[in-house]
Formats: structure tokens, C-alpha cells, sequence
DNA sequence: GTCCAGGGTTCGT
DNA sequence: ACGAACCATGGA
């Protein structure tokens, strides 16, 4: 392997999130008051806008099941009924029991938050229907591990403005955007748990702010230069 | 009526 | 190793 150059990505993603910073504010993610809530919604969120998330937790919040043991005595097609306002109820279904058993089995989530994020982020990625995005935005946003969450936007945005060719791999990406961040990091001596999270949240920002609901996509933030 | 959202798995090539 | 199909609701 050969080792890795210095790119024009990497000096110029801190710029980019400082502007970002500057442009919209802190986002405040995640929108959950719960470290159960939040991974439950990471789940729940997959390829899903968030509004049909709430109404999905809402219904939970309103039967008195955000307990982890409660959640997990509930047969599937109950389960199911529950959270059909956020789509795909049947496989999300199966996909959260398989996380809640896994979370029940290893001591609950106090418990399973001594563990380093090495070992958590394998035994999440075990857990059925817990790919790369999801285990990180649990990682990130409910056990306030050091991981930058790679989304769709991520690569969307980053290509749109050359920084990448957009065929690397969720790995590279995540390590790149870790990395290019770090010099800024020590710079401003800010926790990267709380930069990695307003960063993904403010690409999300973005992105829907711009592009998609504006036709000309004029007067993006990242424009001028 | 069409498109798509804060993905992941499975199954053909 | 890669692409396509599949899962499903609700808002724009």
C-alpha cells in the first residue's frame, strides 16, 4: 500500500465544515432524548425520512415499550404494527429485535458502553440489518464514540465539489473525512464526538437546503471562493 | 401520479 | 466483485 498523500480533499474539508458552521449553525443532532431512543431511530431511519421515524417512536413512546426488555418480550408482527408509519416495518422489525437482543444479551447499554469502539463497532456490524451507516450513527450519536457517519450526501456533496471520485469505498471515505479533520481538531481543540456530529449533520443540511428543493441551486454556501 | 427519504440484505451475473 | 430487486410509508 502506499501511503497516503495529503489531497486537496483533506486540506480542504475543515474549511468546508467551518463554513458550513458559519452558513446554518449548530443542528443539535440527534433529535432523540435517549441513548435507547436514538438507537432505535438509527435503525428505524434506514433509507426513511425522519418525520415517519417520529411517528414510528411516538406510537412506542405513547404504549410505554422504550425499555429495552418490554421491546424485546414483543413478538414481530406486534412490533411491526408499531412502527409501520416508518416503512419497511416487516424487515425493520426483524432488524431491531435483532439489535435489542444483542443489546439485552451484553448487559444492556450501560453495560455494553465500557467496551472500546473497535469491539463495539464489530459486534454491531454482526447484529443483522446493522451495516456500516447505521453502526456509526449508533457509535456517534448514541455512545458518543469519535466516528464520522458516511451517508449518501457525504458522497454526493463531496463529489459535486471534486474532493473525491465517488467509487471509494465507506471505509476510505470515513477514514478520509477522520483524518482531514484532525489538523482542525487541534487547532480549535474541539472534541471530534461533537464536530463529526454537527459535520454530518450540516452536509444533511445542505443538501436539502440546497440543490434538491432550489432548481438553480443558487447562492450554495460552499460556492464562493 | 411520480419521486424519494439520515440503508442493508439477498440473489443473479 | 458488482448490479438489481426487494422492503413500504408519507410528504412534496
Amino acid at each position: 500500500m502506499p501511503a497516503e498523500q495529503p489531497t486537496a480533499a483533506a486540506s480542504e474539508l475543515g474549511n468546508i465544515y467551518q463554513r458550513l458552521y458559519q452558513t446554518f449553525g449548530p443542528q443539535h443532532w440527534w433529535p432523540a432524548r435517549t441513548r435507547l431512543e436514538v438507537i432505535i431511530g438509527a435503525v428505524l431511519t434506514q433509507n426513511t425520512a425522519w418525520q415517519n421515524v417520529e411517528k414510528a417512536i411516538a406510537n412506542l413512546k405513547k404504549s410505554g415499550l422504550l425499555n429495552l426488555n418490554r421491546l424485546c418480550s414483543l413478538p414481530p408482527h406486534q412490533l411491526a404494527a408499531l412502527i409501520r408509519p416508518a416503512g419497511y416495518y416487516n424487515l425493520k422489525s426483524r432488524r431491531l429485535l435483532a439489535l435489542l437482543h444483542w443489546l439485552k444479551k451484553n448487559g444492556g447499554i450501560s453495560k455494553i458502553s465500557t467496551l472500546p469502539t473497535a469491539q463495539l463497532r464489530e459486534n454491531l456490524l454482526n447484529c443483522y440489518g446493522i451495516g456500516p451507516e447505521t453502526a456509526d450513527s449508533i457509535l456517534l450519536y448514541a455512545l458518543d464514540r469519535p466516528v464520522f457517519v458516511v451517508d449518501a450526501y457525504t458522497r454526493r456533496i463531496l463529489s459535486r465539489y471534486g474532493l473525491i471520485t465517488g467509487d471509494e469505498s465507506y471505509e476510505q471515505l470515513r477514514l478520509l473525512i477522520e483524518n482531514s479533520l484532525a489538523p482542525f481538531l487541534s487547532d480549535k481543540q474541539e472534541p471530534a464526538v461533537r464536530v463529526y456530529n454537527e459535520f454530518h449533520a450540516l452536509l444533511v443540511k445542505l443538501a436539502k437546503t440546497h440543490c434538491r428543493s432550489k432548481p438553480s441551486c443558487s447562492g450554495c454556501p460552499l460556492d464562493s471562493r
